[in-house]
DNA sequence: AGCACGCCGACT
DNA sequence: GTCGGCGTGCTC
């Protein structure tokens, strides 16, 4: 018997032999150790070689080889996946122009470790000794599921288990054994356990309805759900999963990463039972091993996770849902820049499924999809929580003089607002997008900043910790008390008599607006939601249970803040600097301001007080406020649109980027002009239509000592991208020591 | 990715 | 003469 390897980082796949002893082993999406060159080295099954080709253009000619024999099958024969999910990887590999086995690593690595699995026995069922009641509560679950239970599941309905299971075990009630994997998904089952309906409104009724004959029918429709903050979007993805698990489908369900709370899991486990294969990187890797081969056996029905989760290995797929479509954090930015949003689009696409993509502010994309008819738009436009618009009040900053501003970033009008709402017992959300204390110093003297010594960037002071940190490598430097270029010109006679070097913090960060507000209201509680607060998730869960409980008043943060918190006290949102993200040098600049300030505007007025959004700027007319204010979502999306079709940018066209980076400047332009020339010459005799821009420095012209360079391939045809990069992987002659990253779809363009 | 092969400079 | 630098190319 032959059989298809693809091993990584091979881009063909090679044939090997399977030994008769692995005969019933040698399965689609096994594991297995074979011989490569003078080396082992680990690939995975998938392809049998009499079977007919999923890859046209990987045609491997063995009469060249010698066919050596697979030498051992890992992880006891577990299969990863199934064959449909090779056509998918395939799919992946050619869109993204990576290696197959990149694609299958990629989605495999994060979630095959692990070979066996713990299991829980109940030594005895007398537990008159025992007094916790949690320990009880613990026990009976296990006396419940047929005296044993995996330890890896039972983690996930017990916090902290670690501590019962040590006593227990003292005392002798329970054993901990070791179980094969296989043996443990042969020995699972699983319920899906579908009650406690609800009452839908109308709307959410309506769209549940439609997307149900999709479900039923295996019908691949795309469905944009409309929906602002609040009206119900998580009801529909509910009943949309009860219909496909309970008609013997799988469900997949792709929310970003910060939006995977436990409040959220445990809203879906209340309506859809406990097996739910949660998928993201702050899950442990056995459960998340475990939870990978519970879907892939076909036990596990119903996904959740984040950007990765896109991933999961389901077969007779019923529904795909990715909330917050527009979100960034579905893009993924290291050597593998993939967009999970588009990745799961395909995958119903290739599961004949209906895909639904939820949103209050849809990226542009999304919509123009709408407007060509290629989506499908379902609106949920009342909110059930109230029905009051919320109140905006524009600050013009340009209009307020420096010494009459109350502090550096309060002005008079919202110091006033911040204490109103305080005296009502009410919260306040402070949105200032950037961290730490001030985002840069500077000398008086020779008005020089201070740059990380590895990259471009000037270095951001941290108060908390004292230093200055450079945001983009981990340098941290102690503070200078003096500017290190006014130093070396010690001795120049002209500026001698100066208060030489005195080095000033400039620009501010969530750390500073705390400060301010901190003087400002010194008996009000105030918390700090940010990447430098929040480094686990449990920080971020007991920050958030700060401010449910009433025991924050006022919550400092960056776009963190921004994402899906439904706390109904909260009446007063503000954004002390809508600027900051307005003029980037990036063509969606003006979009992702107006999805944040539409977003955080959306935390007010969520209970029954009426919500107050105030935004201080210095460009009042820009079109992401005037759309923002007057929440007009349609309004803005056509107006931005008009702008990308005259500047030929997406929706309109597609992007690819090209990265290349190297310790010394020139080599990488060099590189980048060597791979100009040939892409022109390509596109001349390819008769391609394909726009070129650059090369140009990157915005971030040095990270961690490599030099960046960008350039950019305009197309509306991406086929054609796709030809124009192979011929670039095959012949472009760059320097052995550059970094080449070919970005499809870039997000952004640091 | 590994690992070997191969082709040039500085050493016992 | 050989040891070893790393550029190049292949792996069923």
């Amino acid at each position: 018997m032959l059989v298809s390897v693809s091993v990584f980082p091979l881009n063909n796949l090679l044939t090997y032999r399977v030994p008769e002893k692995y005969n019933d082993l040698a399965k689609i999406g096994v594991c297995v150790e074979v011989p490569l060159g003078r080396r082992k080295a680990k690939g995975y099954i998938v392809k049998f070689e009499n079977e007919t080709m999923f890859f046209s253009d990987l045609k491997n000619n063995e009469e060249k080889y010698e066919i050596k024999d697979i030498l051992e099958v890992l992880y006891d024969g577990v299969s990863f996946f199934k064959d449909s999910f090779v056509v998918f990887i395939d799919w992946l590999s050619k869109y993204y122009s990576v290696p197959f086995s990149l694609s299958l690593d990629t989605a495999l690595v994060k979630y095959v470790k692990e070979k066996t699995t713990k299991e829980i026995v109940l030594n005895t069922d007398d537990f008159s000794k025992i007094k916790g009641k949690k320990q009880l509560e613990f026990l009976q679950t296990i006396k419940n599921n047929n005296n044993r239970i995996s330890y890896e599941l039972i983690s996930g309905k017990f916090k902290n288990i670690s501590q019962i299971v040590k006593v227990l075990i003292e005392k002798n009630l329970i054993t901990i054994k070791e179980q094969k994997i296989s043996e443990f998904i042969d020995e699972n089952t699983c319920n899906y356990d579908l009650k406690n309906d609800i009452n839908l409104s109308n709307e959410q009724q309506k769209a549940v309805n439609i997307i149900s004959k999709d479900i039923l029918q295996n019908a691949f429709n795309t469905y944009l759900l409309h929906g602002v903050t609040g009206s119900g979007k998580t009801e529909v993805y509910i009943e949309l999963i009860k219909l496909a698990l309970k008609n013997d489908k799988t469900a997949m369900l792709i929310v970003p990463e910060i939006s995977l709370t436990p409040q959220l899991l445990d809203r879906f486990k209340s309506r859809l039972g406990d097996d739910i294969a949660l998928l993201h990187s702050g899950v442990n890797p056995s459960t998340r091993s475990l939870n990978w081969t519970l879907l892939a056996s076909g036990k596990f029905r119903l996904a959740i996770g984040a950007r990765s989760g896109v991933f999961a290995p389901l077969e007779n797929v019923g529904i795909i849902i990715v909330d917050e479509e527009h979100d960034a954090s579905f893009k993924q930015n290291d050597s593998f820049r993939y967009n999970a949003r588009d990745i799961a689009i395909m995958r119903a696409k290739l599961f004949n499924c209906p895909v639904v993509l939820g949103s209050a502010t849809p990226s542009l994309e999304t919509f123009y999809n709408v407007v060509k008819g290629k989506y499908r738009k379902l609106s949920l436009k009342n909110r059930y929580s109230q029905h009051q618009k919320l109140n905006f009040e524009i600050i013009n900053l340009n209009k307020i003089k420096k010494q009459e501003m109350i502090s550096q970033n309060v002005s008079p009008v919202l110091y006033d607002a911040i204490k109103n709402t305080l005296e009502k017992g009410e919260q306040v959300f402070i949105l200032y997008n950037k961290r730490g204390f001030a985002s840069f110093m500077q000398c008086e003297t020779c008005q020089e900043t201070l740059k990380c010594p590895n990259c471009s960037i000037a270095l951001t002071y941290h108060q908390k910790e004292n230093v200055l940190k450079c945001h983009q490598c981990d340098y941290k430097s102690k503070v200078l008390s003096k500017c290190p270029e006014c130093e070396k010109n010690v001795y120049d006679a002209e500026r001698s008599n100066k208060e030489e070097g005195k080095l000033v913090l400039r620009g501010a960060g969530t750390e500073k607006i705390y400060d301010e507000l901190k003087i400002l209201f010194p008996s009000v509680n105030i918390a700090r939601l940010d990447r430098d607060e929040v480094t686990t998730f449990t920080k971020y869960e007991n920050i958030l249970k700060d401010v449910r409980d009433n025991k924050v008043n006022i919550l400092v943060g960056t776009q963190m803040i921004a994402k899906g918190h439904d706390i109904p006290n909260v009446s007063l949102v503000v954004v002390v600097d809508c600027d900051i993200s307005l003029f980037f040098p990036d063509f969606r600049a003006t979009e992702k301001t107006f999805q944040l300030l539409t977003q955080v505007a959306g935390r007010a007025g969520r209970g029954d007080v009426p919500g107050s959004v105030i935004l201080q700027t210095r460009n009042p007319e820009h079109i992401a406020i005037l759309k923002t204010i007057e929440s007009d979502y349609q309004g803005f999306a056509n107006y931005e649109l008009k702008l990308r079709r005259e500047t030929n940018y997406p929706p309109f066209c597609f992007l690819v980027r090209i990265i290349v980076s190297n310790i010394i400047n020139e080599v990488a332009l060099n590189d980048m002009v060597l791979i100009r020339k040939l892409s022109e010459k390509v596109i001349n005799k390819q008769n391609l239509k394909v726009q070129i821009l650059g090369p140009a420095p990157a915005y971030i012209q040095k990270i961690k000592n490599l030099y960046r360079w960008n350039m950019i391939f305009k197309s509306e045809n991406r086929k054609e991208l796709n030809i124009l990069i192979a011929f670039i992987h095959k012949y472009s002659k760059i320097n052995p020591k550059s970094k080449l990253i070919i970005d499809i779809d870039p997000q952004d363009m640091f």
